[in-house]
DNA sequence: CTGAAAGCGCTTACAG
DNA sequence: CTGAAAGCGCTTACAG
C-alpha cells in the first residue's frame, strides 16, 4: 500500500510538528514562507495525499455528493439516455468544485442510512412525490437536497421543475394546430404531483382552449420506456380511426412508440402525428426525427450541482429556490398535418 | 445535524463500553445474548448508523468502487448511452454488496489522487489504453481494477473485453454474405490495442479470406458519437458509387450515419447497407432497426463488479483474471443484399 | 511563527 | 463475557 505516507511523516521529515503540515495544506495560520516551502515541497516529494476519510471524521463533511434517482424495475435504475445526459451535467459541474458523485438507485423502501453513513454533504434527488414515505426519510436527513422534477409545493425546498405544464399545453397546441382532433396521450404513471400529472394537465387546457373534448379512453398510462411505447402501439392498432396523433411524455416512450406502430402497419407521420417529450440527443437523427419538447437536459445537471454546493457552502443564498426552466417546442418531422 | 448519535451514546445509556457495542455491531466477539439484544434495541432507537470515515480511517478501505470512464469532450462524459447501460449493471451490481459507486470522468493528465484520499476500494476502468500516462499512474496506485475494453497484453491485469476481432469479423462476413464488395468503416480512433483496432483487425480478415481488397480510403475515422457519424455522411456522398455498405463500430455512429445519409438522399438499407457495434437497447427500435454487434451491456457491468469484488475480498481468486466474452451478430433490417 | 494536545468515531488486541 | 486503552490521520483552539 502506498497510503501509507501521512501527515506525521511529512512532519517528521520537514522537522516541523504535523500541526504545521495541515496549516500548509490548507493555507491556514501563519507559517513562514520557508517552511511553507519546505513542506509543499516533501508533500510533492511523497506524494502525499491527505486522507479524506480523517478529514470528514473532524469536519462531518465529505465533499461527496449522490444523485438519487427512483428505480423503475426491481435493483435496476431505468433504461433512459435521460438519466446519462443528467448525470454528464452533475458530474461535469461537480468536478470543477472537487466534489465527487455517487451514483445511487433507489425504491420506496430506501432508508438512505448511507447517507449518514458516508456523509454525504448533500443529494440531488429525480422525480420524487411529496407524499411518499421516501419523501420523508429524505427530509429527516436534514442535509441539502435539491430536487428536480419533483414539483414540490413546499417553496422552503430547493427544486428545478421544468414548466411541465407548459410543455404538455405546448404539443398540444401544436398538435391541434396541424388540425389534430383527436389526440392521444402516452404518458408514465400519471401521480397527481408528478411531471407526468402537469404535462396532462397542459394537454388538457390546449384542448379546453380549443373546444376539443377530452376523454379517459385517450390517455394509455404505461411504463416510461421504450418498450413500454411499443406495447401501447398495439393497443393503439384498433383505435386506429379515431386517433390521429399522440403525444407521448418522454422521448423514449415515443420511439417505442413508433416503432410499435410502424410493426403494426402504421406510419409516422403519414398515419398518426407523434411528439415526443425531453429532447434527448437521439431525438434529432431518429428518422422521421421526432418532434419534441426540449429541455437541455445537461445543463439542468449542472444547474443543480450549482444550486446543492451553494446551498452546502451557504453561498448564493439571495437566489431564489425555486427555478422553473421554460421549455420550448422543437418541431421535426414527426409530426404534420392532419389527413384525416 | 442527526449525526450526533455516536457509539459513545449508546455505550453509555446501554451501560455497556464502545468496545461492547461495537462488537454488536460487528457480530464480532464473544456477547452475552442479553447485551446484544439490548444494544440492538438502543441502537434501533437511536437510528445509529455507523461512521463511514470512522471505519474507513481504521480498514483502510471505504466499500467505495469507482467507475472510470476517459472523457471524450473536455471535461465531459461521453455521450453514449452505452455508458449508461454499463454503470446501471455496475450500480445493480454493487448494490448487493453494499458497496457505492463513484462516477469519474477522466481525461490524459488525471492524477487520481482522489482514488487514495478516498481510499476508494477498487476501480472499473472502460477503455483505457496500456501505453498511455493515465495507465501507468492507475497501476501506480496499487489498487484493485478492472479494465473493460482495454485489451491488456498483461494477463495478470482483471480485464473484461469483447471478441472484438470476431465482432468485426462477423459483422463484415456478414455484409459479404449479401453480396457486398466495398465496404466502408466507420471507426473511433483507431489505435493499437483499442477496441475498434480488433474490430478493424477482425474487418480485415473477412475481407481478406474473400479475396476482397481492402483500402485506407474505406476506413473513416471519426469521434464515435451520433454526430461523428452524421459528419462521415456528407463526405461519403462522393463515395457514393463504390461503397455499398458500412460498418460502424458503435451504434451511436450508425445511428448518425443513417440519419446523415438519408439527409442527403441516401436511404438505409436501399441505398446503403449499415451494421452496428453494441446493441445499445434503441437499435432495435429505430427504423430500420439496426443490425449490429450483440453484447450484453449491462450485465458486462455486472461481471466487472463481480470480479472487482472478488479481488477486494480475496474470493474467487481461482477463477482466471482475463474474461473475453464472445459476440454475436442480430440480423435487423439496415443490412441487405446488395443491389449494385 | 510554531508545537503539544485533545478529539472526531471507530476497531482491535489485550486484560481481566 | 466485558472494558480500558491505543491508535487510524487529520484539524483546531490554545500556548508560547
Amino acid at each position: 500500500m502506498h497510503n501509507k505516507v501521512s501527515i506525521k511523516d511529512i512532519a517528521r521529515i520537514a522537522n516541523v510538528s504535523i500541526a504545521t503540515v495541515s496549516n500548509v495544506i490548507n493555507g491556514k495560520g501563519r507559517v513562514s514562507p520557508k517552511t511553507v516551502s519546505k513542506v509543499n515541497k516533501i508533500i510533492q516529494d511523497m506524494h502525499f495525499v491527505p486522507s479524506a476519510s480523517a478529514r470528514s471524521l473532524k469536519d462531518m463533511n465529505s465533499h461527496l455528493i449522490a444523485v438519487v434517482v427512483p428505480f423503475l424495475e426491481k435493483g435496476m435504475l431505468q433504461d433512459n439516455p435521460f438519466y446519462w445526459e443528467l448525470v454528464r451535467g452533475v458530474e461535469s459541474g461537480a468536478r470543477h468544485h472537487e466534489v465527487q458523485v455517487i451514483l445511487l438507485g433507489i425504491d420506496e423502501n430506501e432508508d438512505f442510512s448511507f447517507v449518514k453513513q458516508r456523509h454525504l454533504d448533500g443529494l440531488i434527488v429525480v422525480g420524487v412525490f411529496e407524499h411518499t414515505l421516501a419523501f420523508q426519510k429524505l427530509l429527516d436527513l436534514g442535509i441539502p437536497c435539491v430536487f428536480l422534477d419533483s414539483h414540490l409545493s413546499n417553496p422552503d425546498f430547493h427544486q428545478i421543475d421544468l414548466d411541465d405544464e407548459a410543455g404538455g399545453y405546448l404539443g398540444t397546441r401544436h398538435l391541434i394546430g396541424l388540425g389534430h382532433k383527436v389526440i392521444g396521450v402516452l404518458t408514465g404513471k400519471l401521480e397527481e404531483g408528478g411531471v407526468n400529472y402537469y404535462r396532462h394537465q397542459g394537454y388538457l387546457r390546449a384542448l379546453r382552449e380549443s373546444g376539443i373534448e377530452a376523454g379517459p379512453e385517450l390517455v394509455f398510462e404505461e411504463a416510461p420506456s421504450i418498450r413500454g411505447g411499443y406495447q401501447v402501439a398495439q393497443r393503439l392498432g384498433s383505435y386506429k380511426p379515431k386517433i390521429s396523433a399522440i403525444f407521448a411524455f418522454s422521448d423514449v416512450s415515443a420511439i417505442g412508440l413508433i416503432r410499435g406502430l410502424h410493426d403494426i402497419g402504421l406510419s409516422v407521420p403519414a398515419d398518426l402525428s407523434v411528439v415526443g417529450f425531453d429532447d434527448i440527443n437521439y431525438s434529432a437523427y431518429m428518422i422521421p426525427s421526432l418532434t419534441t419538447i426540449r429541455q437541455d437536459i445537461v445543463s439542468k445537471g449542472q444547474i443543480a450541482v450549482k444550486m446543492l454546493l451553494d446551498q452546502i457552502n451557504g453561498t448564493g443564498l439571495t437566489d431564489k429556490k425555486s427555478v422553473k426552466i421554460p421549455v420550448s417546442l422543437s418541431v421535426r418531422q414527426s409530426s404534420i398535418v392532419n389527413m384525416i
